[in-house]
DNA sequence: TTCCCGATTGTA
DNA sequence: ACAATCGGGAAC
């Protein structure tokens, strides 16, 4: 198994269209009560201040506070209502920028992955910002949390050998539709389907 | 205070 | 194709 450590120290200063590529391959690893869950990260989306799909285009907000806090925060926020979104804050504090996970190839928990999910295909598990969310027990709790040293971290693989990267538009915006902000693996099988 | 709609998912 | 379900943010 690859050594997974924390990052550079500037690692989550750079932009979001930086980060979001850059931070395919790391692992995700989550504390969570019923055990250690974790996956590396196979899909992401970039999202900034100057982006009318990104929450922070309209200046900071009670939701958005952790886009404007600097580099490497939760933010975690609630879509329809029902799922949950996790996203790596980025950039310099007060530039409102985010990169939003899409999706995981579970590495470790995988037993506890399927019993938060109700399902047990491995390619279910994490193939979807919501569906990660509820497979590793992210909720809005950890809004704002550092990872670093939080309950949720993001570690860098040691080896720095840089990743096959593909680049398209994203998925489920309207405005902003145009623009090729959305990170994969390339080939990966574990990506989310929708698209 | 009302109202519209969303960085999704599972089912029909 | 469509409902579920809640809260953010704009408008009144």
């Amino acid at each position: 198994m690859e050594d997974y450590l924390p990052p550079e120290e500037d690692f989550f200063q750079a932009p979001a269209t930086e980060l979001a590529p850059g931070l395919l391959g790391c692992l995700l690893r989550m504390e969570s009560p019923g055990g250690l869950v974790s996956g590396i990260i196979v899909e992401t989306e970039a999202y900034t201040r100057d982006d009318p799909a990104s929450h922070s285009f309209r200046g900071r907000t009670r939701r958005n506070w952790p886009m404007f806090r600097g580099g490497g925060l939760a933010y975690v926020y609630l879509i329809y209502g029902i799922h949950n979104c996790f996203n790596v804050t980025s950039g310099p504090s007060g530039t409102g920028q985010a990169v939003l996970i899409r999706a995981l190839r579970p590495l470790e928990g995988l037993g506890l992955m399927a019993e938060n999910r109700g399902v047990s295909d491995p390619e279910e598990l994490c193939s979807g910002p919501g569906k990660l969310c509820q497979a590793l027990g992210i909720d809005r709790s950890l809004n704002g949390e550092s990872l670093r040293e939080g309950r949720i971290r993001v570690l860098a693989p040691g080896s720095g050998r840089r990743p096959d990267v593909s680049v398209g538009p994203r998925i489920g915006v309207r405005s902003g539709c145009d623009m090729m902000r959305r990170f994969c693996l390339r080939n990966s099988p574990w990506i989310s389907r929708r698209g």
